[in-house]
DNA sequence: CCCAATTGTTCGATAATCCCGAACTATGGA
DNA sequence: TCCATAGTTCGGGATTATCGAACAATTGGG
């Protein structure tokens, strides 16, 4: 009975995977959600993407270590690993989460 | 007499773009030099890439804001603007400089 | 000035990656 | 059991990355 789904320990977070999963606006804007939201499903309507390319992107976040994903039913919920990129990377969350708009007018 | 290569300015830096740039390994080691040597030249012969492929690793860099490029004779000399990324992005560059080795387990 | 060597860019073809609809799997409810 | 819901996986087409080869630009030597 599978309840979370495997990911990278913290010593293996490489930091060029950890910036190529952020660097790209859908990614960003969901990892965005976690740091607002605490939890949030694979769904995600109001983005206009559909949902095997969300499926994609939750994986990319995931495997780089971004993300860890608990399984309940037929849902999935996503949290933030805040604490272990914290100890991997300190202060890069919090940079890229600081950062308001996504350029201006 | 162009002296330097256009640039983007401040207001127009994207986080998802420079996150982008900065999440491939050859870019990152290039930006480590830069914020380690000051000012380097394009070539890079230790590294194990061929020029036109270091051209374009330049290129990306340059082009997401990264990278201020100066034109002296026959050669390039890149420098990081760390300023402009520090107004933009602040803590961010710093975050990503002070990771220290790849992972070592 | 002419030529050769040096530095780096551009072009073009191959390779790798990404996107997304369709099919599939799994779970829950009626 | 049958159907609806939630996500994953597969396959192909589109996009992007890589890198050798050709090209352009500058410098130094004769």
């Amino acid at each position: 009975m599978v309840r979370t789904t495997p990911k990278p320990a913290v010593d293996d977070l490489d930091l060029a995977t950890v910036l190529h999963a952020l660097g790209d606006p859908v990614r960003l804007e969901l990892v965005r959600r976690l740091a607002t939201d605490g939890e949030v499903g694979c769904g995600a309507p109001d983005l206009c993407v559909p949902k095997s390319t969300l499926s994609n992107h939750w994986r990319t976040l995931r495997e780089a270590g971004l993300t860890s994903t608990r399984i309940d039913g037929r849902n999935r919920w996503m949290t933030l690993r805040r604490a272990d990129l914290e100890a991997r990377f300190p202060g890069l969350l919090d940079a890229v989460l600081a950062v308001s708009a996504p350029a201006g007018h």
